[in-house]
DNA sequence: ACGAGTTGCGTACGATTGTACCCATGACCC
DNA sequence: GGGTCATGGGTACAATCGTACGCAACTCGT
């Protein structure tokens, strides 16, 4: 019984395919749009595996959006660990704003709808504060707090624009922009 | 026949209370949790009014989010229009984020969901293109438009964070943050 | 004052949703 | 190698959705 997409049974990683399909539904979609059968369809698993495998909707978008964040976050963390002087620093947030951490339409899209729903559920503002506060921790060991506050919510704001803006930003003015905000001159 | 909440025929201002009603219920719900009739039972209308008033949810959704982003829009400008020297354009800013633009949570939220519908209908794209235009115009007024482009990259970001945040902005830290930016020396 | 026509609403329908339930299936132990 | 039990999936159901349609009610010209 090797028929491909038929007979499944003991897959482990299914619980993990799930929750991808999943992110990518949301992606494509919208929370909105994801449903329990749009996401079955997409990890090419019956629906009957949605009840079985997470308690309800809410789970499922909890533990997507967790590994969303994870993921996100740990690459923000990689990017400012390799850097030893300030100047590096800020070169490294150049990098990340520029085309590392935020590249894909995909992330972009994922970062909205992670963010509206922060806004009104407090177990996903629980998320994003965790993710918000790794970053600025990261931040902090090459700027004092209040700078390094402020540079993240530059790099937000950059994110935000760059999902509706047509244009990408000039590296050169951000550049300027985050040396100035960190007090470092040109 | 004058009970109350019966029998209104020749309401005119009908179509505008349904547009208010549908803001409170993206607020409350969330543009997912919207439906013809919540937002009916909000606006104390029937159900048929939805269906006559507009021609879909798409276009009521336009309308309430054209109104809101508006708004939001004129109280910015005017805001940025009574200012005339640069450093009263500095304080201007500072004033925006602190507390009168976006102080609500009514307004964030609304925010975020804009932003989540635009990052993927060009539609709602459009919407929030014409916004941020006419922020960056309004701020063009007074800086340069690179300059410009990072303050308002830098307000968005405030925004986001104070909508996630528990705590909110240290008023100097801002000020100082804008002064940076802006290349005005405290 | 009355009839015609526009404005507006009650209701019903087909589609889609999340979720619960029950049985088939495959793995593992003896 | 066969019996048992946990694992997992097919299906059915109640709720809710957007939208269409037909009729009631009110206005206005004559």
């Amino acid at each position: 019984m090797s028929e491909p997409g038929r007979r499944r049974r003991h897959d482990p990683d299914r619980r993990e395919r799930i929750i991808d399909a999943c992110l990518d539904v949301i992606a494509e979609e919208g929370v909105a749009g994801t449903s329990h059968r749009r996401v079955a369809a997409a990890a090419d698993v019956p629906l009957g595996s949605m009840t079985y495998h997470f308690s309800g909707m809410d789970e499922l978008l909890q533990e997507a959006f967790t590994r969303f964040a994870t993921a996100v976050s740990d690459e923000f963390e990689q990017h400012m660990a390799a850097v030893a002087t300030r100047e590096d620093a800020v070169e490294a947030v150049v990098a990340i704003i520029a085309d590392t951490v935020f590249a894909s339409p995909r992330d972009l899209v994922l970062t909205h709808e992670l963010y509206t729903l922060a806004a009104r559920e407090p177990a996903f503002r629980a998320l994003t504060n965790a993710w918000m506060t790794r970053s600025r921790t990261a931040l902090e060991r090459h700027f004092d707090p209040a700078t390094a506050r402020m540079v993240d919510a530059l790099i937000e704001g950059l994110t935000i624009h760059r999902a509706l803006d047509t244009e990408p930003h000039d590296a050169q003015v951000v550049a300027e922009a985050v040396r100035r905000i960190t007090a470092i001159g040109t």
